[in-house]
DNA sequence: TTGTATGCGTTATCAC
DNA sequence: GTGATAACGCATACAA
C-alpha cells in the first residue's frame, strides 16, 4: 500500500480511503490511485485488515459429517449464500464427538479465525442451556429448536413434519406404523420432537403407539435404517409402514424390506425426511418431507451476519417451511379408508 | 501476550518462546509463564501470527459442487486429513464456472487467505498449461492428470479404470456396450481418458466402438444419466450394457431403464465409477469402480503441505489405486462366454 | 479533503 | 537464556 501511495504521490491514507470506497475523495485523486493500483497489481492483504478491524469475513459451518447428503446440500447453499454477502465458509466436522462440539462452542479452539458459527448440533439442549450466549462467539443453531429464546435458531417445525408424515401413512390405510430414528439419550431435540409428532398423529387417528414399533438409530445413515428395519420386520406382528426420521434411514429400510422378500409399498410403506435427490431416483421413489434448504441457509447466513453486527441482539427463532411429498413408496393400498390429506405431487 | 509477560514478570519474548516450544528456556521460567497463561486464560491470536509469519494454517478445497456425493466424501477425508496436520479447510464451489476457476487459480480473488489450494478442476489442460506454477499459489490438482509434470496431481489411472469396467461388461456376455459421460469440448482430461479406456477395451475384445453408443453428459449428475440412457434405449439397436463415468450417472441410467419397462441387469447391465454408498443400497446394487478416497485426500494434503514448505519442488504425480467391484447390476447373463476377470466381491 | 502517526498481537533481529 | 524493539499491512484518530 505504501508503494501504491508513493507511485500515485499521495499518502497511504488516501489509498486506504479509495479502497474502502470512502465518499469524500476527489475524482482526480481517486483516478490517480486506481491507476497506481492497476499498475502495481496491488491487492490488499486481508490478514492485516483483519488484525486491524477484528473481522475475518469467514463463517464456520459445523456439521456432524459433511458427506451426509443433507449436510452436503446445506453446505452448498450456505457457501453460496455467504459468498453473495462477501463471506467465505470454513467447514468443520464434529464426527458425532460431543467433546469436540463443546470445544468449538466455547471457542477453546482456534479463536478469532471466524466471525461467527453456523452450528448443526448434536449437543443436548441441557448443554446449550448452560452456555451464555453473550460470552460465546456469534452463533446460529441449525435444525434444533431450543425454546429458551437466547440463541438464534433456524429450523423446521419438527413435530408438525413428523405428524404430517405419519398422518399420511395412516391416511393410505396403514395401521401398524413404525418409526426409526429415536435417540435413547435425553436431550436431543430433533428426534424427541419427531417422536412426539409421530405419536400424536397415531393417537389422533385412534391408534395406540406401540413401543416395539419405535426403533432408535445411532446415526441417521443407511446402515442404521437397514438394521432397524430388519428388527422391525422380524417382529411377530410386523409393521405395514415405517416413518424414517431421514431419507438415508429410509433408503436403508427399503433395502431391508426387499432383502426380506417383501415389497414397498405393498407390504410395507416407507417415508423419510429431507427430500434428497437420491430418493427421487430410487425404486420405488421415496415419499418424504421436503425442507426448504436454500431458505434455511439464507436465513441462517443473514441471521449470523446481523448478530456479528450487533451481538446484543435478542435470539430469533426462524421457522422454515416444510412440505409433504407423496411418491411411490407410500402409494395407497386397497385397504385405504380415508382420503389422503393435502400432499404435493412430489415430482 | 503483554499481559501474560507482565503477570509472569518476564518479557514478551520469553512468552513467545514458551508458546513456540523453544528449546533454550529454563524450566523455572517455563513453569512461571505457563502458570500465567493458565491464570489469564491466554490464547494466541492466529491472525496476528499469520500477519507475522505469512502462514494462515488454512487450505482451500475447490470443487464444482460440494453436494455431489463424490466431492462431499472427498471433502470429508480432506478435512480430516488436514485437521490431523493442523490445518483448517475452506470449501469453495466453482459451480462449473470456468471464469471463477481462473480467478481462483490466478489468485485474483482473496489472496493470502489460505496457504494452498486443493483443486478439482474442470479447466482444460490447455488453460492449466498456460499457467506458471511458480507464480501461482501452492496447488495440488485432484482427479486430473496433466502430464507435463509441472503441477502436483493426485488421481487414479482413468484410462485403466474405464478399461476395467468395460472389460467386465464384455466378460459377462454383453456385446453392445454403451458409455455415458463423454465431454464434447476439448481439453477435459478425465472424460477423454475414460473414453479412451472404454474404446480400448472394446477393441481388445474384438468389438467395434459405435459412435452412437457414446453419449455426452453435461455434468455427472443423476438427471444427465437419466436423459442419456433414455436416448440410448430409444436406439433401433439398443445397448445391452452401459458404462457410466460416475455412479450418479449410473443411478439415473438405471432409473431410465426401469421407466422404459426393462430390467437391470437382464436387459441392460449398468456399471459406474466412484463406489458411492448410495450404489451399495440401490436395487439392484450398483457395480462400480472404487476409488481410494481417503488415500487420495491424505496424499493431496501431504503434497500441498510439502509444496507450501518448498514451492520450488518439482511436480509430483501420484497415482491412487482403484478396484473393480462387481455387484448385482452387472450380474452375468446366460450368454456369458468368457470367465470374468479379477473382480472384488463388492460388498 | 488529505497527510501523519499510532496500534492491532505476533515473531524475529539484535544486543546483553 | 533473556530483554528491548522493529516489522508484518492495514485502518483510523487527529491534525492540517
Amino acid at each position: 500500500m505504501r508503494d501504491v501511495a508513493a507511485h500515485a504521490r499521495v499518502s497511504v491514507r488516501t489509498v486506504s480511503n479509495v479502497m474502502a470506497g470512502y465518499q469524500h475523495v476527489s475524482e482526480a485523486m481517486r483516478a490517480r490511485v486506481q491507476a497506481a493500483i492497476q499498475e502495481l497489481d496491488y491487492r490488499p492483504n486481508p490478514v492485516a485488515r483483519t488484525l486491524r478491524t477484528g473481522r475475518t469475513g469467514v463463517l464456520a459451518l459445523v456439521v456432524p459429517e459433511i458427506d451426509v447428503p443433507y449436510f452436503a446440500g446445506l453446505a452448498r447453499e450456505v457457501i453460496n449464500a455467504a459468498a453473495t454477502r462477501g463471506y467465505q465458509v470454513m467447514v468443520d466436522q464434529t464426527g458425532h464427538d460431543h467433546e469436540r462440539e463443546r470445544r468449538l462452542l466455547t471457542g477453546a479452539d482456534r479463536t478469532m479465525l471466524f466471525d461467527g458459527v453456523l452450528f448443526s448440533p448434536l449437543v443436548t439442549a441441557a448443554e446449550l442451556a448452560e452456555m451464555d450466549p453473550s460470552t460465546t462467539m456469534p452463533l446460529v443453531l441449525l435444525g434444533e429448536h431450543v425454546f429458551d429464546g437466547r440463541f438464534d435458531h433456524v429450523a423446521i417445525d419438527n413435530t408438525q413434519a413428523a405428524y404430517d408424515a405419519t398422518a399420511h401413512l395412516v391416511s393410505t390405510g396403514r395401521r401398524r406404523v413404525a418409526a426409526i430414528g429415536e435417540q435413547p439419550q435425553e436431550g436431543y431435540a430433533t428426534p424427541r420432537q419427531r417422536t412426539a409428532g409421530y405419536q400424536a398423529a397415531l393417537l389422533a387417528a385412534g391408534l395406540e403407539p406401540d413401543p416395539a414399533y419405535l426403533r432408535p438409530a445411532a446415526h441417521y445413515r443407511r446402515a442404521d435404517g437397514y438394521d432397524a428395519a430388519r428388527e422391525l420386520l422380524a417382529l411377530p406382528q410386523r409393521p405395514d409402514a415405517i416413518f424414517c426420521f431421514s431419507d438415508l434411514l429410509a433408503m436403508g429400510a427399503m433395502r431391508a424390506v426387499f432383502d426380506a422378500g417383501l415389497q414397498v409399498p405393498d407390504d410395507v410403506a416407507v417415508i423419510g425426511v429431507d427430500d434428497l435427490e437420491e430418493g427421487r431416483y430410487a425404486r420405488p421413489s421415496l415419499s418424504t418431507v421436503s425442507l426448504d434448504t436454500p431458505y434455511i441457509a439464507q436465513e441462517a447466513v443473514d441471521r449470523i451476519i446481523a448478530r456479528i453486527g450487533d451481538p446484543s441482539l435478542p435470539g430469533v427463532q426462524t421457522r422454515a417451511p416444510h412440505q409433504l411429498l407423496c411418491r411411490e413408496s407410500t402409494a395407497p393400498t386397497s385397504m385405504q379408508t380415508a382420503p389422503s390429506p393435502a400432499c404435493a405431487s412430489g415430482s
